[in-house]
RNA sequence: GGCGGCGUACCCAAGUGGCUAAGGGGGAGGUCUGCAAAACCUUUAUGCGCCGGUUCGAAUCCGGCCGCCGCCUCCA
């Protein structure tokens, strides 16, 4: 297999730490409002990683977090009138219901930063002992000068972020690049005791902790989406090498984004769309078929119109399911061969090979796409010239058992036609 | 301003040195059908933003130009 790393700016081979093995985490949302559509495409498109490496008898072991404390929390607590935690509470819940609609599967391990305070608080410890991290007025902020390969992963110098900041400058820092491990908690704000006094975790430092508790102090792929790279990756990559002295992360993967009409859609802009927005009008399948069907480092732009091409690609493959259980019913005995059986075959022979090779190429979805509606053409070829006979039964259901087995690795195609049709006539209404 | 990415048909999209440039949607024509739908077939890029260069050979590599976008600030 190969995967693009950012790191390294380019694709290369994927070569586990041990053997047979895959260490995952993935960066998860801060849970203080409903998800939007780029949620679900970092979702979408590493859960299909995931499923994926299990596909190539990979042992997993997928960590994905929940940012669980932080600013915009706190503000929307305020907003709303309710206790931090209440909002925790309902927004992941409502995560989950949008999560589960679109068959993202439950990650191994779903940490939160307030569960692991004592972690945090370790390495902070570790840090300051080490020389890359200094207190002030019971904040700590790490020391971006003291490890040599800051920018490394963003690649940029630390001139070029010096100059081009446009961060608020904060006397107390001895760099306008250092950045806060642990934050002293202002009046009536949520706060956990440390040795510098009540605060709570900076937003980098629990990716760092939770995933060097979960996985080891190195890991395969740290994956999110490509807004994450600077500062949040980079800062991980920092704070956890200069902790633990080990190389952190073997290959980052990261997801680009949705546009709306070219733009990048996100909270700030204010052009966005959420899940449960366009769950009313399509079918989570449709949604997660829109989303693989261009490759997950590309830019999507979204569109109603290309939504509906996929329903209708969708469709087309269901109302094959249909049409070959409706002719296997009534398919006469007598053996009766056609000259199609042969271009089935040999399609569903270079199948496999196909659809692996294009996963294998980081994870190209929508090239193994392609090649499914081949097959699907092909069935319905092999359809129309009306053969009959045990042989015939056989291939037949043995394309439709192909599609079913790799859809499973994108989690499409995966219901009866009957299913399909009922919430394809939910979504007119 | 610095850094990075992208530009393939009417739309989406794969393809990153070499067979006829995947696949889907849409359009046109056709087969089948009582009609229709579905399905299938043919067709829709001698050309991959533009101009040069390297090469026996380039959408693919190099240089320049044009256009679009992202990151440098919370962000999937």
């Amino acid at each position: 297999m190969r995967v693009y790393n950012t790191l390294s700016g380019k694709k290369e081979d994927f070569i586990p730490l041990e053997p047979g093995k895959v260490k995952i985490y993935v960066c998860g949302v801060t849970v203080y409002d409903y998800c939007h559509i780029g949620h679900a495409r970092s979702a979408i498109v590493f859960d299909v990683m995931r499923r994926y490496f299990r596909y190539k008898d990979f042992q997993v072991r997928y960590v994905r977090n929940f940012t669980d404390i932080d600013d915009k929390i706190i503000r929307r607590a305020q907003e709303e009138g309710i206790p931090w935690n209440e909002v925790v509470r309902k927004y992941t819940e409502e995560y989950y219901r949008d999560m589960d609609a679109l068959g993202v599967e439950r990650a191994d391990v779903e940490p939160r930063a307030t569960e692991h305070i004592p972690e945090i608080i370790e390495m902070v410890r570790t840090l300051i002992d080490k020389g890359y991290a200094y207190e002030v007025n019971g904040d700590v902020y790490f020391e971006v000068n003291r490890f040599p390969g800051y920018g490394k992963l963003s690649k940029r110098s630390m001139d070029e972020l010096v100059a081009g900041a446009r961060v608020e400058v904060d006397e107390r820092k001895r760099n306008p690049l250092d950045f806060a491990l642990w934050k002293a908690a202002k009046e009536g704000e949520p706060a956990w005791d440390s040795p510098w006094g009540p605060g709570r975790p900076g937003w980098h430092i629990e990716c760092s902790a939770m995933s060097i508790k979960h996985l080891g102090e190195t890991f395969d792929i740290h994956g999110g989406g490509a807004d994450l790279i600077f500062p949040h990756h980079e800062n991980e990559i920092a704070q956890s090498e200069a902790c633990t002295e080990k190389p952190f992360v073997r290959y980052w993967l990261h997801n680009g984004f949705i546009t709306i009409s070219k733009e990048k859609m996100s909270k700030s802009l204010g052009n966005f769309f959420t899940i449960r927005e366009i769950l009313e009008r399509f079918d989570p399948e449709v949604i997660r078929a829109f989303i693989l069907s261009t490759h997950y480092r590309s830019p999507i732009e979204f569109s109603e119109e290309q939504l509906l091409d996929s329903e209708v690609s969708i469709n087309r493959f269901y109302s094959t399911i249909m049409r070959v259980e409706t002719y296997l019913d009534r398919m006469p005995q007598k053996v009766k061969a056609t000259p199609e059986e042969e271009y089935l075959q040999e399609i569903l022979r270079k199948f496999r090979a196909r659809f692996e090779e294009a996963l294998d190429d980081d994870f190209n979805t929508a090239l193994s796409l392609g090649y499914m509606y081949e097959l699907v053409r092909e069935i319905n070829r092999y359809l129309d010239s009306k053969p009959s006979g045990g042989p015939a039964r056989k291939l037949l259901l043995e394309g439709i058992s192909t599609l079913r087995e790799t859809g499973k690795v994108l989690n499409i195609f995966q219901r009866s036609p009957q299913q399909w049709h009922t919430s394809l006539l939910r979504s007119f209404l």
